[in-house]
DNA sequence: AAATTCTGTTTCCAATAGTGAATTCATCGA
DNA sequence: TCGATGAATTCACTATTGGAAACAGAATTT
């Protein structure tokens, strides 16, 4: 067996992939995914631009598609190129948690500048981290430096008036309603600006290996 | 048109995915996973089974291969569709994005059951997906299927007062302030029970390569 | 029931993807 | 400078895909 098929072999396994091609099950799925839309060959092919013909070809696995028409489905169908490769059902990844936090229900951690009320803290594995916040400081030298944490926030004025600080950005005021998001690893802080504190809703991201 | 699609539609739009096909550079990213593994065109064409020929017009976009072809590929190589797709390593890290969205100023997508209007919209590379959401519907009847797609979701109520309608779940009353974070592939949908419509804020995550 | 409309399949042809051979390009070494 | 050698590209040809139109079956309408 010559040396670069026993690495082959190996690079496989490392990436846990099945050895052989698979039969193309592209087909079904994408029959599959039509007719859980009710979508008829016709309406998909306004959608993505491929001829009714084409389209019952590639369901029955009569043709391979080009990649480009590939693209063509994928953008056309709005779903994902995982999706659509997505051995048919059956992946049930759908575990259906939940997690309810009523109006004031949620974890309090006070500090000087914030108080944070981390929302649905009974869920450990989750990809976003959303907290209201309380924003007490009314002066940019409370804080002693940026804020910083990586991944993305989002984060929206529910009542009051904030400005926020930035590191590459002049100050932003924002009202009630108004919204941001950020990359949160460049330094951020908050201050109130209107009569009574300010509340935000918050939703980081977490911090998983990307 | 179903509900979902309207939604699925609406992340497709958030989700900054252009309208149409892309130039595909999947022969720049396959040149460059070859070179790093210190390949040969006729290397590779050992481990995928392709012609040299082939190969080369790959690399310089001259065609688009076949579905089966991408398969041979990604199977010979020991790689990933996704990291065949992956742009050629361009994020940088920390570049201190940020994006605005004043009250009310967001994208407008409405449906008959929802009005959506998605947040942050100017940001195409985002892992959370933050729309504001009024909530037209009366009565669960009005949905013809579960609103479902991958990933998490929390979901504030801003204003009014809602049922939360889950695939697994007995229905949930949630009021102003109330949160709740779930696996949104878990079929759900919304129904105000307020006078007025209610209004919710939504952040989902990006259903990104899995 | 006949006609019409709608949906999926099949047919045929033009366009294009895939292949092996020939050609060009690049790097050595004498 | 001039072959060698190895690698990538181009060429000529075959095989396959993709699209327009014809076809067949089912569902609706008249």
């Amino acid at each position: 067996m010559p040396a670069n098929t026993d690495q082959q072999a190996a690079l496989r396994i490392a990436s846990g992939r099945k050895p052989f091609v698979e039969p193309l099950r592209l087909g079904e799925r994408l029959k599959e995914i039509r007719l859980a839309n009710h979508w008829t060959l016709e309406d998909v092919s306004q959608r993505t631009g491929l001829a009714r013909s084409t389209l019952s070809k590639i369901e029955n696995n009569q043709i391979s598609p080009t990649f480009t028409a590939v693209q063509k489905l994928i953008n056309g169908l709005g779903i994902d190129l995982p999706q659509l490769l997505t051995p048919p059902r059956v992946q049930a990844r759908t575990m259906g948690r939940r997690d309810l936090t009523r109006q004031g229900e949620g974890q309090h951690h006070p500090t000087p500048t914030y108080e944070h009320e981390l929302l649905s803290c009974e869920l450990a594995q989750k990809r976003m981290i959303p907290f209201k916040t309380i924003v007490r400081a009314r002066s940019f030298d409370e804080f002693s430096e940026w804020v910083r944490h990586d991944g993305e926030e989002f984060l929206m004025v529910l009542t009051g008036e904030i400005q926020l600080y930035t590191e590459f950005y002049e100050p932003l005021q924002l009202a009630q309603g108004d919204s941001i998001y950020f990359d949160s690893d460049m330094g951020h802080a908050l201050v109130s600006v209107s009569e009574e504190d300010a509340v935000v809703l918050s939703v980081c991201t977490r911090g998983d290996a990307a």
